[in-house]
Order: C-alpha cells, then sequence, then structure tokens
DNA sequence: ATCTTTATGGAACACTTGTTATATACAGCA
DNA sequence: TGCTGTATATAACAAGTGTTCCATAAAGAT
C-alpha cells in the first residue's frame, strides 16, 4: 500500500510513538526499533521518514510543543481571563496526554544541556509561552510595564506543580493542581468566579 | 597505593564524576568509561566499588539530594525566617553547583517515569523539603494547617523559577531568581528585612 | 622476607546501538 | 499488461555498551 501514505503525518506518528516511550523510561528508551515496533514497523521504514535518530528527536520535541500550543489555542472563550486560566490549566498534568508531555519536556531537557539546538528549541517555547501570558494579562488590565514579571510567575507557580506533581501523582490529584492554579490567579486580582470574569457576570446562587 | 583507600570517599569521587557527565550531557553521557576516565580511573577500578551501573546512578542521585540537604543544613541562622530563606535560596540554580545538582535531578526525572525505585527516591526528597519548609513556616509563626499548602506553594515557584533559569541564563541571573523568591515571601508575609523576621520588627520606613 | 589482601589497569566477551544496503510488495500510469 | 517509483521488511555492519575476568602492584601482617 504504498504512495497513498500521508508523509506527514506518518512523522507524526512515529513522534507520538517516540514520546510515548521515552514518557515511559526516558530518552535512553526511544531506541530506532523500539520507535519502530511501537509504531508497527520496522527501522527501515522509520530511517525512510527520518535521516537519522537525531532528526526523529528534534521532530519529537517539536511536535510535543506543537501539540501543547494547539491545546492551548484551541477553544475559543469569552473574556481574557478565561482564556488565561485555559491555557495555564493546559500546562498543568492533570491527564495523560499533558503528562506524558511534560515527560517528554523533561527528558528534553535533561539533553538540552549539551546541545545547543536543543536547548534554544526549548528556550524560544519557553519565551513564547511567557509572551502569550503576558499578552493575556495584558488583556486583563494589567499594565504591559508588569505583565512579563507576573506571567514568569504564574508560569513559575504552574511549573512547580507540575514537578511536583508528576511523581506524586496521589499527593496531588487534578483538584489540588487546580486550586494551586487558582489561588495564584486570584492572588493577582484574577477573580475565580466560574464562567465569566469580566462582564456578564451572572448572580449564580 | 592499595589498602589505604577511603571506600566512602571514592564512591562520592565516583558519583561527582558521574553527576558533572550528566549536567553536562544527560544520563547517556556517563558511560562507565566516562564515569571512569572523568574520575582518573577506569573500568576494572569503577567496577571495584560499584557492582553495576544501575548502583553507580543510584549512589549518584542520593548523592546529590544528600549535598544538597547538606548545603541547606549547614549554616546556622537567627531567625528561622532566615532559616527558611536561606534553603529556599539554595535551591535556586544561582551557582555552577546547584545548577549542575538541578541538571542531574532532571536527568534522573526523565529515568524515573518507569523506575519505581527511583521515582521513590524523588518523591520522598521532595517530600521530606517540603516538610522541612512547612516546619521553618510553623516557627515563623504559621498555623500548622495552612504551612503544608504554603510549602508547596513556594516549592513550586522555587522549582518554577528554576526551571525557566536553566536554559535561560541570560534572562535569569541570580538576581532576577532571588527577587522572585523575596516577592514570594512578602506574599506570604514574611518580611524581607534582612536580619530580623519575627520578633525585633525595626520600623523600618 | 614472605604472604595476604586490596586497588587498579587492561583485555575480552556478549549484546545493543545507529546506520546502511538490499530485496520485496504494491499503487499509479502507459 | 508491463513499468516506475515508493513504502516496507530484512539483513548486515561497525561502533559502543555493560560486564566479566585476569594480571599486576603495593601496603599491611606474620
Amino acid at each position: 500500500m504504498p504512495k497513498i501514505v500521508d508523509c506527514d503525518e506518518r512523522r507524526l506518528e512515529l513522534a507520538d510513538a517516540a514520546a510515548r516511550l521515552i514518557a515511559r523510561g526516558g530518552l535512553g528508551a526511544a531506541t530506532m526499533r523500539d520507535v519502530a515496533t511501537e509504531a508497527g514497523l520496522t527501522t527501515g521504514s522509520v530511517t525512510h521518514y527520518f535521516a537519522n535518530k537525531r532528526e526523529l528527536l528534534v521532530f519529537t520535541l517539536n511536535a510535543s510543543l506543537q501539540r501543547r500550543r494547539a491545546r492551548r489555542d484551541a477553544p475559543r472563550l469569552a473574556t481574557p481571563a478565561e482564556v488565561l486560566r485555559s491555557s495555564l490549566l493546559c500546562a498543568l498534568p492533570l491527564n495523560d496526554d499533558r503528562r506524558r508531555h511534560w515527560m517528554v519536556t523533561i527528558a528534553f531537557c535533561a539533553l538540552a544541556a549539551g546541545d545547543d539546538e536543543l536547548a534554544a528549541v526549548q528556550r524560544t517555547a519557553y519565551r513564547e509561552f511567557r509572551d502569550w501570558v503576558a499578552t493575556q494579562l495584558v488583556e486583563c488590565g494589567f499594565s504591559a510595564k508588569g505583565a512579563r514579571g507576573d506571567a514568569e510567575w504564574l508560569i513559575a507557580l504552574v511549573d512547580g506543580v507540575a514537578m511536583q506533581a508528576l511523581f506524586d501523582e496521589e499527593g496531588w490529584p487534578a483538584a489540588r493542581q487546580r486550586a494551586m492554579l487558582e489561588s495564584a490567579l486570584t492572588s493577582l486580582g484574577i477573580v475565580s468566579d466560574e464562567g465569566t470574569a469580566r462582564c456578564d457576570r451572572k448572580e449564580s446562587a
């Protein structure tokens, strides 16, 4: 069944297979053979889509970051406060998908130490997220001056909660993670009212 | 020169060599041969002190955690607030040593995903640190009830700042990291006044 | 001085890794 | 129907891995 294969989609499938293995057992678990098997193929096929392992790994990292960005931008919400809350919630390891993304991120962090290209990818993604959060804060009425610092503050808290939650699943159920974020938002003056935050506030009992 | 070797010290030397390699290039960079070379020995010697690689790695992780704990407990300060501030500062990647500790931690995080023993080590260390911070908070006059949550909040912030600082050295100089922590402490009501925190509160302008 | 014990070096082993090359199966086109 | 090009599988290879084994050197004990 050749010729009718969507090349880009197959690359994504392989990247997902790699991500699954990395999330389960670290970067060392993502051998060419195992990635191929996980995707239901063999090494010959993998090399058909990626020139070498490094290319596969870089693509895997970017694909993971891309998925997170897509999930963040997906919902169209009414108020900037909702958008902000939603995007920060997306960064928490509340389910298996997001937990996997976090594990992939951490695994590549460990590799990025001595790899300038990978370090740059991570740094860029971080700054992009920070700027995005800062933009939402400005939309919420914050001054552009302090927004960046506040964004970094929020992201730091989310990341810190994630680090603790990743290896202490029982101690950090989703509700607790959510509560921590909500507390951070309220401390910044962003109301925790479910539903609407700026206008259209319903008088719920 | 045999027989006069301090076995424990040599194990620590090997663990440090491994930690240096891991911090530089991830867990994959810590091969038996490279660790031996980094420590000025050969593989034959390494196997004399560690039965296998896994034993070396587990020891390396524990040694890294132990060093952090020792650094945290070292200073004898006057007020609990100072102790608290000092211990949290120790967790930030403010210099090469602490940056290295963070890289080792992250590298093992990536491995601990599918390794119950390593995951338990990390989780235990985390909880121990959290309890310690909570204890200091109680010493500062916080209620024992909310101390744990506040401790987790503080640690989350420190970890989050660390994650951002590790791969964006220019964007996160030591002063900025310190400022972030100080802001978190003040938001909890712990005065940033150098010197005293609980009693003896001076009426600073 | 001899012997025992330990530390260290070096080589060899079996195995896994990434990579490369080759063969086969099949969709689209003439 | 036959031809072309792509997708996939299989096999092989060189390099690197953890591990094991053995020889040597040297300090302490007798």
